[in-house]
DNA sequence: GCACAGTGTGCCATGTCATGGCACAGAATA
DNA sequence: TATTCTGTGCCATGACATGGCACACTGTGC
């Protein structure tokens, strides 16, 4: 299925460089100009995107990606159970509040309720974090098989900041410590200016299936503060946890 | 491009009922099963759908649609143009905020900020509404040309609600009345319990780009918050439209 | 135990239809 | 007017999508 995965390249294209022309597009993904053109037609007619209003020659997304990506994203009815809760961690912590889902090797943003306060942090859903660097991609990770956390540790983890983790015995420690206390912390690992206190949703044992995280500029992180947002945070991925038919605890109960 | 067209279908099928197996997925979408099968393989060699976690043979969305639907939706930037101005309005409305762009014939919600308060109107992004039932739908149409009000005018307007309006006059009296006042309000007309605020916010004379609203449950929506939220909601959308860079007003001035 | 109705997967001859080079039309330079 | 960008249209070639069919497997019921 060669065209559908041009085409499908060409979608994507649009949506990150929207509004673009033909000619553009076919030089970026080094394809020929008529398959982009037969590519964009198609796309069109499938209604994902249309021309540009005004200029009828170059084109943009329509929000049939929001569409069918909104009502995609994690296992069914996650999100559904996890706004309620946020909601109210939300109104624990005043502060931004994601959730994640694991993802390959990083965890991708799926809903988010903003803090009142000025200072926000603001991220795009569909967004994804690293899993060392992250205090969500830690929360799964610290509560992963071993297993995925060797395999992760085969690459050298990048660094993105002074404090990012990038020794890997330091990185078990690190895991380790967040099995200790329950919940992971982020002090400005992935963006010097964020800093942020996670806990995993978990659907079976060393299986986690999502993440909270209360996001905090680092000027607001006071050692206090975290351990506030720790608790509050860990109770509210238990309680997901629990809504979503784990019963979360030291052990795990297997069925029958 | 037949199996790009397929190929999307399956897609969209697979987004709205995953997880979803191939065989299912063939009987709904009249397709052989082998054509679902390589479109199925094709897609997660894509990144678009990946076999459920647990079960091979069955097939959920990944974020890539999130992603591609996330940074794509409505012209380049409003969203984040948008978002400082809905805090703001939220502080000041303690309601949910709708962000919404026209499409077609319907508006399609690209962001919200929820109410702090504990009764909620919760829409998925993505999500479309009618343009003669919603308060957003309506201040859209209330500032497009009237050719676009009388295209809309050929068909029969469908009934959601008691409060629907379905008579044409009607709606052009109400349209009218928006113009007058600035903005739109919805009384339970698309779904009973649910009443909203809106304005549209333009990029020309004629052109709305998109709509600002406060969504409010009918419980709460008295006659005086009405009127405050009217005021704050135009206000809210006239600088929006500025910060695009269209001076609203009476009389919009052309280029040069 | 066996038949049966479900799954999902693999194979392959047929002929449809995507390919991509090329030519053309129009716009915006110079 | 010549030039160089756009975007679009056409068409012979042959690659590859098609979809019927057979197979493997699982769970159910007699």
């Amino acid at each position: 299925m060669r065209n559908v995965l041009n085409t499908l390249r060409v979608l994507e294209e649009v949506a990150s460089r929207q509004p673009i022309g033909v000619g553009e597009l076919a030089r970026l993904l080094e394809m020929p100009k008529s398959s982009v053109q037969r590519a964009l037609v198609t796309l069109s007619a499938a209604g994902w995107i249309r021309p540009n209003s005004g200029e009828i020659t170059r084109w943009v997304m329509t929000t049939k990606a929001l569409a069918v990506g909104g009502h995609a994203s994690g296992d069914l009815g996650l999100r559904d159970a996890a706004v309620p809760i946020m909601e109210d961690l939300r109104r624990r912590t005043e502060e931004t509040i994601h959730l994640t889902v694991p993802e390959d090797d990083k965890v991708v943003l799926i809903e988010r309720l903003e803090t009142p306060k000025p200072v926000r942090i603001s991220m795009a859903l569909g967004h994804a974090l690293p899993l060392h660097a992250s205090a969500n991609g830690k929360a799964v990770l610290a509560n992963s098989g071993s297993e995925i956390v060797s395999l992760l540790l085969v690459n050298e983890l990048p660094r993105y900041t002074d404090t990012t983790i990038t020794d890997p015995d330091q990185l078990l420690a690190e895991l380790a410590a967040i099995r200790e206390r329950g919940f992971a912390v982020n002090h400005g690992e992935w963006r010097s200016d964020v800093g942020s206190v996670a806990a995993a949703v978990m659907g079976g044992p060393e299986k986690p299936i999502a993440s909270l995280s209360a996001n905090i500029p680092m000027s607001r992180l006071t050692e206090e503060a975290e351990a506030a947002y720790g608790i509050a945070v860990s109770e509210a991925a238990s309680s997901l946890s629990a809504r979503l038919g784990y019963a979360s605890g030291p052990a795990a109960r297997t069925g029958c």
